[in-house]
DNA sequence: GATACCGAACTGGTATCCCAAAGTGGTATC
DNA sequence: GATACCACTTTGGGATACCAGTTCGGTATC
């Protein structure tokens, strides 16, 4: 593997797993440093992390992007599009065995499990739900919406409760795929989706002094 | 201006404009000598490229992406889900003034205008009508996918009643939106969005031998 | 003590070099 | 004539040197 795909991955690795805080100050040759790699790597994983929305420009320089609630509201109703129309196509598919795959991730994770595999399984659903509608576009959709998402969600995976409800959820939009009720899917999945946001912008806004502290930014809707 | 701007947009425009053909072989070092910048920024230009989905590597090199239409196909329903989102949200806003600025854009198209200037217009009714939608990610979506869309759709500006049906399809989803219809306006946009679809594919897959000849890769669905 | 000013240090942007590997063309061999 | 092989060229990936602009600390001045 190249240095420039090591270290995009790490440095992806590092904000997401909020080793650097939201709002941190970058500098390319801190990270040459970090990752004992030239600026010519670090400056590709940089480009690419923009895009990805992880990384910003601060004037002349590169800021971790904050926490923004605004943001995790608009993302919602991205994802609701994306998602429920990418559900519809799966339903409207013959071949849908490829559900039990998910179904067993989603049995994977149990009371001993750690908080990090409930945080990535909670993405992957809707991730490896998206990929089985078979388009592309919406697949890639999910994927990078849910990596925006990624880091806010740390707080839900707190939450025993919400974990709890978020997995029901997961069962019954899985259910109603599988019988291929494309419209209860798509019901299921848009409330899913809005009570998800609505559960995280509540308890990051309630949070928001404790993140500052901890020298997380997060800048309000 | 930066010199990565720079490049990065006449690399764009040379792409979009069919100037540099779908499927030709990129060297870093042709656009270095082309636009007369360093190495540095050709190769941000081009990493910021290929996530635009405008150039792509091909082994170790380079390449323009080929105008592929099982890709073509994939996008239509891809915008259909958040153009369809976006106009949604639009119909539900109080303050829909704005439709008049793009309702002049259509009305600035008329016989004696370059088709150029269809081909832009054509594009940005969808772009600033997503972008009325007030959701940054829907907005960029939209943009996106039209400028995925650009280079296939010279063939649609070719021809003359194809065009005119495009424009009454627009001037249809304006007046349902205006109404607050957002229902009307969905489904004529889905319909417009779909039939566009089918017109290009359908004649772009005639036109394949043609393009071929002038040297443009296209990858069949 | 407050402030205006100056320079050292650091920033991203750019140019340029080096390198390993993949490609290319010619040639010797059969 | 086909093919295996080798030297040379070109490629993108990486490292580094340099630049202009900005920041920030310290100092001289009032």
């Amino acid at each position: 593997m190249s240095q420039m795909q090591n270290v995009e991955r790490r440095l992806r690795e590092m904000i997401l797993g909020l080793e650097i805080g939201p709002g941190e100050k970058l500098t390319e040759r801190w990270i040459e440093g970090r990752f004992g790699a030239s600026r010519t790597p670090v400056r590709a994983a940089l480009l690419r992390l923009e895009t990805e929305g992880l990384v910003g420009r601060d004037g002349r320089g590169w800021t971790v992007s904050p926490i923004n609630l605004a943001e995790l509201e608009q993302i919602a109703v991205y994802r609701e599009a994306v998602e429920v129309a990418a559900l519809r196509l799966t339903c409207a598919h013959d071949e849908r065995s490829a559900l039990d795959v998910i179904e067993a991730m989603l049995d994977s994770c149990d009371e001993n499990t750690r908080r990090e595999e409930w945080h990535r399984v909670g993405m992957d659903f809707h991730i490896e739900l998206a990929r089985l509608s078979g388009n592309e576009f919406l697949f890639r959709a999910v994927r990078d919406a849910m990596t925006r998402l990624s880091r806010a969600r740390w707080l839900e995976v707190r939450d025993e409760a919400a974990l709890g409800r978020a997995w029901a959820e997961h069962r019954a939009i899985l259910a109603a795929t599988r019988l291929g009720d494309a419209d209860e899917a798509a019901r299921r999945l848009s409330a899913h989706i809005i009570g998800s946001r609505d559960r995280l912008v509540t308890s990051l806004a309630n949070d928001r002094r404790g993140l500052r502290a901890r020298g997380f930014a997060v800048v309000p809707a």
